[in-house]
DNA sequence: CATGAATGAGAATTCATTCAT
DNA sequence: CATGAATGAATTCTCATTCAT
């Protein structure tokens, strides 16, 4: 009892301390990027020393996987949401923008910390497409495919279109990440105009 | 003449010899990033000492940000070419898409090598959004509001709409740089669709 | 307890590291002058990597700034014994030679190392003046002028005197490093014709 | 005839040109030290090429040997004025001082050029002391020991009053060098109290 | 587990010198 | 002789990682 006691506690502490850690350097990666900031700095950050950072990481490319694993969990729990939301087609979209947007302005941090080395490291690349673009996809083209057979909307190749909504989520991301403040003070008539577009189109000879 | 001659040749010699360090380091940018490229490799992909990278640019940094106007600069030399083609607001649609996609083909390796570290440097990052994203919004804005002056489409905010645009545009090269095969291999059904909706939306009770 | 315990021992190895890099440090710059002394140099005569020295001090330039700090002690604790020694001004004059000549000779090192330095470091030059030139002068003029008072000496501008013995020593300290023997090997005759010369002068028909 | 006037204005041309380079070198070694001058920094101020400085000078170190015995040079010029001032032994100290700090004052740069590197630079010390400090020293004993046997002086050793002097000369400069205005501002005081003290000494209960 | 001093393998950058033109 | 591009060895400094305490 007192062992598994102290193991509790002890291991609420571990825990603690690697979160401590963790978002100690998605904090500083994001700042500055993943080469700037040095395990120095992570340590001053996560108020410990160097050496404790080994205790709980294997490298500092590990705390970057580390990251990636909890955006990859965080996005599948907003996820879910998601199911909750019905009918109206054109609500829907504008619940699951907003809800996107939600997402990339709580995990901005984290996000734009790992995204610029996912450029150009081939393996977390890799994990990143296979474990949140590839999901985010296909669930995005159950969707449209629902609402399709739903007589909601009408579309050719779901697989195509849901790209092209993930193209412009993570479009309007970059954009904002990159300096662009229209996007974020403008969102509601940004998505207002972007649904109507995607519901009835530009054309101006329509009925 | 011989003087005139000699400096012709030098001077050529030195144009020649900076591209090729500028080309040497953009590959290897793009193929391992910014910061795991060091300037001896740069040097050896150049075949040239590493002193003499520094007779050309005088930083490593320096040859991003030289990158970074390469880009620029034939960025603005493609837009040209739209200037060219009127008329059939679809086709004209088309033709930027394609136009643009040549130009990410053409230059994925100096984009990817500086698209990562645009992210983490906040100096690149502004040249970036202040060289790049912004002339492209407004050369978008503006064809947009003259389209729709000729009563070609109907919008309400020619700014909002051209933000969307360059969302998916920059969204589209994120993906396949992200690993997305499907979009480069289905480029032409993917814009077709994509042109659909964006004239008609995708509103299934539409006439 | 253990942890003081541990705690003395750590920091005073951390002491005698730093002390054992800075003699070190400086013992290579008397050899062989501070630009042509590496801190790989400096590293494999305090018997520690490189790396170590740039956990005890900033820079290269940190070392020579550190130097002039310790003789910059050393020479005031050094001045504390004058001050024992009081009455006839001849005997004092004589000590205060001996005992300058004798801080010359302890701390030959550390100051040929930084002196080549002061001469071309603007920064440094202006720390040695404050810190050792000036004081020094000040601390002479006040000696000169309590015998002044005393009666026991006649000068004009103590301020004007306390300089001229001052560019004697260092001059004379400025000899011997140049090369010159015979001042070290004549020390005694030469320190007493020169007290000879301060108090009575060279003249030749005085009575 | 054509053969030696073409020879003629090129060999003046060279040592015009070599003068250049070494002057510029002079100064700019005085400004900021031998070594914080880079090659690049002389060809720039003497406006050659940096090959060129290699056509007059065998490599960067060779300059300073060349400052040395430029210096070398215009000290024995400069001594030849002394022959002439005879007579009244204390007017011929203060003539001799002022033309050295004459000399001083229009060599300064010169002169704190390769100070700096005579403390740090064994042969160029021991080139300084043989050239510059012994003959200086050996002018100097041979006229305090012409004055001692005109029994306008009495002195034990003229070998030891000579370095007594010398040192006060260079103590002078180094101290001008090392930041003080005193000197230099109240030169005339400072040389008047220094002869007095030099003649008659400070005693008070003299005569 | 926590610490932080020590490490040493690089990394970017500099610069005296050479040499083809 | 003049030039200045090219060189590459040398140098200072950084930083992820280890390990004794």
């Amino acid at each position: 009892m007192i062992d598994s006691g102290e193991i509790s506690i002890r291991s609420r502490r571990v825990a603690w301390r690697r979160s401590e850690i963790l978002t100690a350097a998605g904090r500083l990666f994001a700042e500055k990027g993943y080469h700037r900031t040095t395990t120095h700095d992570i340590a001053a950050e996560a108020e410990v020393s160097e050496g404790t950072i080994y205790n709980y990481f294997s490298s500092k490319e590990d705390l970057l996987f580390a990251i990636m694993e909890n955006i990859s969990l965080s996005q599948n729990s907003g996820e879910r949401d998601l199911k909750a939301f019905p009918e109206d087609p054109k609500a829907f979209f504008q619940i699951m923008l907003d809800s996107r947007q939600e997402f990339l302005k709580e995990n901005r941090i984290m996000l734009q910390a790992i995204l610029s080395e996912i450029l150009v490291n081939p393996e977390l690349r890799n994990r990143y497409y296979q474990e949140i673009v590839v999901p985010q996809i296909e669930s995005m083209r159950i969707h449209l495919e629902e609402r399709s057979n739903l007589g909601q909307i009408q579309l050719i190749d779901a697989s195509l279109v849901a790209r092209i909504l993930m193209a412009i989520f993570s479009g309007l991301f970059f954009m904002q990440v990159s300096g662009d403040e229209v996007i974020s003070t403008q969102w509601r008539e940004l998505t207002d105009q972007m649904m109507d577009i995607f519901f009835d189109g530009v054309r101006a000879d329509r009925q």
